[in-house]
RNA sequence: GCCUGGGUAGCUCAGUUGGUAGAGCAGCGGACUGAAAAUCCGCGUGUCGGUGGUUCGAAUCCGCCCCCAGGCA
């Protein structure tokens, strides 16, 4: 294999960490982590972090390294990632980014905006005005400072709405303008990457059991110390899929098994948009369709062929 | 066995005086550039239990049959 990274992307629960943990070990490679969410420390457990045992297997980066009360972004996820696979080409490994995260490998591969921090009471002012001014009187101020933005953001995406206005404001730029430049932060041709794509059927049947297993191994208790911190719910720890699900059950509010099913419907949910992600927005990654029993061949067959 | 109520979308149900059906939930498709496990947009997916009949026309009316729930025996 002559490629010094590899990219193992694919939706919750769909062998990416197994499929990584093995590359690693067979090329002495290092795992650098480009999950939103397995990037807190708190949620081990319901983030399908590795374990203990799986980190000593082969050096990890960027895993349970940030706490729940510091929000990182795309951004600040990118210059860590980068720093990562820096230190690993240094010393000669390669290198395997694994997660489910499509922004990050959007980010990694296509490169992001080098817009500068926005200062939060731009960003607040922005949400003040959406909330009390209304979303058409948002959208009429973007008009006139990014026509384009204003016209591809979606009714009620107050989110994005927001953010275009935050930035045009602070940078005196149009938030598209930034965006029209980027550069790759790994050039093409340094890097493979796969999809791991298993049927839609084995994928929930599996998501269905993991979640049963993490509600047995302890998923509650740590949503429920989560929970217990108090942490503004706006935190992308705090969005994470089947947190408030299962603290629910903790708080006493439902049933284990309504608990259970609510989180696995969520879980769900989020693979699904994870699948539409890849399908649409990383065509031409070849794919991995093996699943249960796991068949890391087939994997490491299609990450060999794989162009680039 | 008899009586009553009910069989309509994956589920729970609505459906006016007959004009080939629609809500919620579930599900599916899509967008995606600093919160992305986020934030949004779109889409009814149907032998109206079956079968005969009345009618120009039946989920709607009539006959018979099947299934479910409750009641009486």
């Amino acid at each position: 294999m002559e490629a010094r990274i590899w990219l193992i992307a694919g939706p919750t629960a769909s062998g990416k960490s197994a499929l990584a943990l093995r590359l690693a070990r067979e090329t002495g490679g290092e795992i650098v982590n480009a999950d939103a969410l397995q990037l807190y420390r708190d949620l081990r457990i319901l983030s399908a972090r590795p374990s203990a045992d799986e980190e000593a297997a082969a050096p990890h980066h960027l895993f349970g390294v940030a706490d729940a009360a510091d929000g990182w972004s795309v951004g600040r996820w990118l210059t860590a990632a980068s720093a990562a696979l820096a230190k690993i080409a240094a010393r000669g490994r390669p290198a395997i980014v694994v997660g489910g995260t499509g922004l990050y490998f959007r980010a990694l591969t296509q490169g992001l905006a080098d817009i500068p921090p926005v200062p939060r009471a731009e960003r607040e002012a922005a949400e003040r005005a959406y909330d009390i001014e209304g979303e058409s009187a948002v959208r009429e101020t973007l008009r006139t400072l990014d026509p384009l933005a204003e016209a591809r953001i979606s009714p009620s995406d107050r989110q994005r709405l927001t953010r275009a206005l935050a930035v045009a404001r602070a940078t005196g730029r149009a938030l598209s303008a930034w965006q029209a430049e980027t550069t790759p932060a790994i050039t093409a041709g340094a890097w493979r990457a796969a999809v791991m794509e298993p049927s839609r059927e084995a994928l929930y049947a599996r998501i269905d059991a993991r979640l049963a297993a993490m509600a047995e191994a302890g998923a509650i208790e740590e949503a429920a110390a989560l929970m217990a911190r108090g942490l503004d719910p706006r935190l992308p720890a705090m969005k994470a899929v089947g947190l408030r699900e299962l603290a629910a059950h903790a708080a006493g509010e439902v049933p284990l098994e309504t608990a259970i099913a609510a989180a696995q419907q969520s879980s769900r949910r989020y693979a699904k948009r994870q699948l539409t992600w890849f399908r649409n927005q990383t065509p031409d990654w070849p794919r991995v369709s093996a699943v249960e029993p796991f068949e890391p061949a087939e994997a490491l067959r299609v990450l060999d062929a794989a162009p680039r």
